[in-house]
RNA sequence: GUGGGCGUAGCUCAGCUGGUAGAGCUCCUGGUUGUGGUCCAGGCGGUCGCGGGUUCGAGUCCCGUCGCUCACCCCA
């Protein structure tokens, strides 16, 4: 092995190969988030420990075990940012976002960190785009974020996506039924598979995800969290649904569906792809109402989402190429020459390349073919030029000083 | 954090029961004294992840370690 060093563990180069996919997810979300009226938002890469620690929730595996802290000289313990929600919300606060017109819609696309045990689709830093509206409990809202979601999926060309789409309630009626579930499931302890039992007091929804057969049974009967809306909670929940049944996007309702982060209430939701391995999840939030008073601001109902940039590139499959370039300029002798001409065309905004590799002419034929270029030029002795099309192989004599109108350009 | 699989050339891999490193692709040059994609030839390129052990001898066996990967947990 030449190299001593790699990426760090559960990191990546994106390679020039691959940018163009990447630069087509940004740019599809960004698209959507524009015509939504989203603006973009930029928070810093670390933030304050506390800010997770108290936003994202103590209880949560991502605040327990997950986040990338440390100490910066000043003895201040920071965290590179696990998600986006905290920080945006932090943001809001900060400024005093509240006194803009209501809601106040951002965006944002970047990289995140989470120390986990990388596998398929799952990195220690990844990437993610997301939406935040804040300032506004209509149910309006909730469906224009998932819409906006679930168009730029489809913008995408990925069509095999499941929407999954639940309520959690109040924060106050998630916790009454979480003791009932617990109690539930205690009440029919010595039924249930050994690794869901251990699980009763930590993570009681995940029962529900058990493929063990008796414990499946016993779930039929467990007490499912849609049925316990409350009246509001209700009501909200069947305007996004009615919402969303209008705009013609499909989904699966299903109570069983847990968020990983504490701030959650009443509208979730998740988009699945099966093709994705352990990893299914490609991008999901929900409305996070007692978020920014959490964080100091004025009570505020807010809802978002955030998507995995790489679970996506998974889930599209075939991903885009990069941009060929107009031409490619051979010359055997006269490298000046070609430089200068190379130079005339870029400023005219002319993709244009040539050998800087000092290659023989079949090896510069040969670059001129991998670069992917439409034309080659090739520089003959006598001043003169031949423009050949690298597709049809035909090509005809031109003019070198004409070449920028020939081409197009500006 | 727990468990399985795997680390040999830039890439994909071969290397049988241990006998001092191979192929294909890529790249460069030439065949074609100025015309790419096919073909042919030559060339560049390797501390066999790292460290230790067994052995006359280790890519091959043993131990450790690091890394990658898949799964669990959880999540984008």
């Amino acid at each position: 092995m030449a190299s001593r060093h790699q990426a760090p563990k559960g990191t990546f180069d994106v390679l020039p190969g691959d940018e163009a996919a990447h630069a087509a997810v940004a740019a599809a979300a960004a698209a959507r988030f524009a015509a939504a009226g989203y603006g973009r938002i930029e928070t810093p890469i670390f933030e304050d420990t506390g800010l997770f620690a108290r936003g994202v929730g103590e209880a949560t595996d991502i605040v327990r075990k997950e986040m990338f802290t440390f100490e910066d000289r000043g003895g201040r313990s920071v965290t590179l940012r696990p998600e986006g929600t905290a920080p945006v919300c932090r943001a809001y606060v900060e400024h005093g976002m509240h006194r803009l017109p209501q809601p106040v819609k951002l965006s944002y696309s970047g990289p995140f960190f989470r120390y986990e045990r990388p596998q398929e689709g799952r990195f220690r830093q990844f990437h993610q785009i997301g939406a935040e509206a804040i300032g506004s409990g209509s149910p309006l809202v909730d469906a224009e974020l998932i819409l906006l979601l679930a168009g730029t999926l489809a913008d995408l060309g990925i069509d095999d996506v499941e929407l999954r789409l639940s309520s959690l309630g109040s924060p106050a009626a998630r916790a009454r039924y979480r003791d009932e579930l617990r109690e539930f499931l205690r009440s029919r302890e010595d039924e249930l598979a050994p690794g869901v039992r251990d699980r009763i007091d930590a993570n009681p929804m995940r029962a529900f995800d058990s493929d063990d057969a008796a414990t499946r049974a016993v779930m039929k009967s467990a007490p499912r969290m849609l049925d316990r809306l409350d009246g509001e909670d209700a009501k909200h929940f069947a305007a996004v649904r009615e919402l969303l049944d209008d705009a013609g996007l499909a989904y699966r309702l299903d109570g069983t569906l847990v968020r990983g982060l504490d701030y959650y209430n009443r509208t979730v939701f998740e988009f699945t792809c099966d093709r994705l391995g352990a990893q299914s999840g490609v991008g999901g939030g929900g409305r996070y109402d007692g978020l920014v008073e959490l964080l100091g601001g004025p009570p505020t109902p807010a809802i978002g989402w955030a998507a995995g940039v790489e679970r996506i590139l998974l889930a599209m499959g075939a991903t885009p190429e990069p941009e060929p370039i107009a031409v490619f300029v051979v010359a055997a002798e006269d490298r000046e020459r070609a430089f200068a001409l190379v130079r005339r065309l870029r400023e005219a905004g002319i993709a244009a390349d040539l050998d800087l590799a000092g290659r023989s002419f079949k090896g510069q034929m040969k670059q001129a073919d991998r670069s992917r270029a439409r034309h080659a030029l090739i520089l003959e002795p006598g001043g003169t030029a031949m423009l050949r099309d690298m597709t049809s192989g035909e090509q005809r004599e031109v003019d070198p000083a004409e070449l920028v109108s020939e081409l197009g350009g500006r």
